[in-house]
Formats: structure tokens, C-alpha cells, sequence
DNA sequence: GTATTGACGTAATAATATTACGTCGTAAGC
DNA sequence: GCTTACGACGTAATATTATTACGTCAATAC
């Protein structure tokens, strides 16, 4: 499998993808079980387990500051470099995008003082351009 | 209160204050709570309580990847801007620095795309200095 | 003095995540 | 063919992290 080629998702792994690429925005993993319980989903370790292999594939994002998982905003996508996320508090809206001038700063960093760099967290919060006009 | 001067802690915040000060690493909160319990501390809420107060006062800064809570490195810090933390996943130990091009250009984000920041999370996740020497 | 406020104590519960153990199907290795 | 190894899966139990609810108390504001 390539960079940029989807590998094949298992039945469950499908299943809460489609779940999260309808969403259209984050969901918990316990959101993703109510989801798919008519579908059979019995337990969160199905979640997690698909969520886990998702994230690998970098088909999915982890949200940190929200324990949520969102999809890939960029569509088909296999895996990229480090995105960012703009949180809005009021909707809820997520904004993934690839800030590649912080990225290299950050790279700098790691790199001027030794540290092994394997994943990076970057999410910022606040209120959305929409949400502040209707305020 | 000045934006550089301590804010008076109560009896609890500083307890929990200390706790992380000793501590030199994250913490959990269910840790605090397990070394603050000969001080008489019983309930989550307690720590809990007092960690929001901590985090607000800038005195104590929250890993959103780890579910931990750390002092402020800046001693007698009452508050700084956007901090980014270089987390080792060998040893626990966590570097807090400050990124100004990093922020600045986070910034400039968010400023041409409308959204009002009121919080930033930039977390590394790799190996530090130190942890690959020994190897 | 009374009302408001903020910190606190405690119990209960909610929300998030992992460990443990067994099953099944498939692909190599022989 | 048989066996072994592996990866995904199902289920139950449990661990970990965080919040809600409700009452007390002391300090301050009016
Ligand atoms: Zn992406
Ligand atoms: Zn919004
Ligand atoms: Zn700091
Ligand atoms: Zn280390």
C-alpha cells in the first residue's frame, strides 16, 4: 500500500468511517457505538479498534482537547503531514488545515534539540467567522 | 490582580500546586489526589476544582494528549502566552518552550480566516534527547 | 442584617478507554 | 494436506477521567 492509496477497510472499520464522514464533524467513540448499534455493534472496543486503525491509516484524526475523532477533511485522503484544527466552542465546527510554516518551526525545534518528533498536536480554540456575526 | 503577580491560593489550590511543583512532571488528577489524601484531601472534585482555578491563573498548564496537568516550568509564573510542550513517550519527561513564530503564525491564521482564538494546544509526541542516547 | 458570592465537602454518576480472554478465517510454511 | 501464525472480531469486565447535584460555610456588599 502506498501513501496514497486507501488500504482496504474491514467491515467494521467501513462502518465507523461512513459514520464519521456523515457526521461531517467530530464524534465521541461512544457516539459512533449509538450509531452503529442497529448495525451491530455491541461494545466500544469496536470502536476503538477501527478508530485505531483508522487514525494509522490517516483516514481519521484524533481531536485531543475534545476526546473526539473526526474524518479527514481531505476527501479520499490516505495520510498527510501534521494538520491543525480551529474549534469553534459555539458549534462545534472543526477546520482542518495544513499550517506548513508552524510545522517547520516546530521541525526546527525538535531538530535543534535532539528530540525524536513521531506526532504532533496542534488545535486551537475559539469562535468560528460565522458564529461571531450572529453573536 | 496584575497579569505578573500571584493571585492569593486557597488552602486546596495550593496543596495541589505543590503536589505538581514537586511532582517536576504531569501529573494526573487522580494522582494529586492519591498523594494529597494523608492532607485530607477525599473527592476528584477537590483537585478537579482547584486545577481550574490553577490552569486560569496560568500557574498550571493541562497535556490535553496525556489527560495530565503540569506547573508551569517559568517559576513564579502568573500567566504567559501560547506554550507548546515536547513530551517524551520513553521517559514522561515534558519540555515546555515557547514557539513566538509558531504562534505568531497561528495567528495570522486565524486572523485571515475570522476566528477568534481564545485557546492553543501544541503538543510533540516523540523521544527525547536524552532517551535516544541511551537507545 | 440580609443577600450574594466563592470556596469547600461529599456522594453519586457520567463519559472515556483499556485489559483479558476466547473465537474465527485466512495465508504461509512445511 | 496439516499446522502455525496472524489479524480481526465478540464479549465481559474493569480502569480511568470528569462532571452533576446538593448542601455548608465564611467573607463581602448593600
Ligand atoms: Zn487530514
Ligand atoms: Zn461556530
Ligand atoms: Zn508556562
Ligand atoms: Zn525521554
Amino acid at each position: 500500500m502506498t501513501a496514497h492509496s486507501h488500504p482496504q477497510l474491514t467491515k467494521n472499520q467501513s462502518m465507523v468511517f461512513g459514520s464519521l464522514s456523515e457526521a461531517g464533524g467530530p464524534l465521541t467513540a461512544y457516539a459512533i457505538l449509538d450509531e452503529l448499534r442497529d448495525d451491530g455493534f455491541r461494545a466500544p472496543l469496536q470502536v476503538y479498534r477501527a478508530l485505531d486503525k483508522l487514525v494509522e491509516y490517516g483516514m481519521v484524526h484524533r481531536l485531543e482537547s475534545l476526546n473526539a475523532f473526526v474524518a479527514c477533511s481531505h476527501k479520499g485522503c490516505s495520510g498527510h503531514g501534521t494538520a491543525a484544527f480551529a474549534i469553534c466552542d459555539k458549534c462545534g465546527d472543526v477546520r482542518e488545515f495544513m499550517p506548513d510554516e508552524v510545522v517547520q518551526s516546530l521541525k526546527a525545534w525538535t531538530e535543534s534539540n535532539g528530540f525524536a518528533l513521531s506526532r504532533t498536536t496542534i488545535e486551537l480554540r475559539g469562535i468560528c467567522k460565522n458564529c461571531r456575526k450572529v453573536a
